[in-house]
DNA sequence: CTTGACCTTCCAGTCCACTGGAAGGTCTAC
DNA sequence: GTAGACCTTCCAGTGGACTGGAAGGTCAAG
């Protein structure tokens, strides 16, 4: 199984496959005389693995934690349920993190329907967003690297 | 007032006001003799205003174009609006993906729960995740970048 | 024998908002 | 005069998951 058929049976590109080689998530498959990957045909179980468990928004990192698991052998359930875990938490704090700040978008919004245009002076920048939540700061929504 | 002094007033670091300075949120400000930066007392209004603003979500890109529009002696009022408007679809949007990946998650931890490690072999990486969702895919949840 | 589909490598860029560090200059207090 | 706090510039890196492109090699069909 050359790379482009790997790429069609698993809905990824070349590019991707290749990607996850390097990224340490699939091993190096051994090679057409011409030096063209040949994968088994296990290695789209791989790949399918790997879809589904990004669909559970696992990192590709812990993907690779979990598949180096099973690669030595071992049974990596526990390894697994602690990831499920763990990403559960992560998802309640950005939801809440979320409806914080649709709160303030709405607020925001009303705002700007009740705002007249002429009204607006350049003392301020702008009128509907200076001035909004200068009380209760505790806001910071979508900041992901803060 | 000096760089330092502004970043003490508005909470940031000299680094990043420096940033902003090259991503074009802040005008550059006049110097002193020695080469420092030394600033206007409007510009600590003009960070209050970015702080507020990231708050509500929007990216230094939208932050720049309402201030450059006010810069201009526009009012922004509209382009504000619009703004505020898109980032409320998208946040809604993302609360659904949110919504559906945590159940898909909750869907793996019942399973987790009801899987028995010594039952779990290598044919299939894992249990708990492989298997899951064979039949409804469309998940995929926190792409970003896809 | 040529076309063109496929493959190879490697490097760089994308997005976002910074952050770190090196190498040096300036200012103030003692 | 010197310590050290602050400032300057510029370049590179972070995380996450790819994606694009250049420059070239291989293979099957016509």
């Amino acid at each position: 199984m050359r790379i482009g058929d790997l790429a069609a049976v698993s809905g990824l590109t070349t590019k991707t496959i290749r990607f996850y080689e390097h990224a340490g998530l699939v091993p190096e498959p051994p090679r057409t005389p011409g030096g063209y990957r040949d994968y088994p045909e296990r290695t789209a179980q791989r790949l399918a693995f790997i879809r589904v468990a990004q669909g559970a928004g696992l990192t590709l990192a812990e993907i690779r934690s979990v598949l180096a698991l099973r690669d030595a052998g071992a049974a990596p359930c526990a390894h697994v349920t602690a990831l499920i875990d763990q990403h559960l938490a992560d998802i309640e704090r950005r939801l809440d993190e979320l409806r914080t700040t649709r709160a303030a978008l709405r607020g925001l919004a009303e705002r700007a329907a009740a705002t007249d245009p002429s009204d607006c002076t350049d003392s301020d920048i702008c009128r509907i967003l200076a001035g909004a939540n200068r009380e209760h700061r505790p806001m910071s929504p979508a900041r992901e690297h803060p």
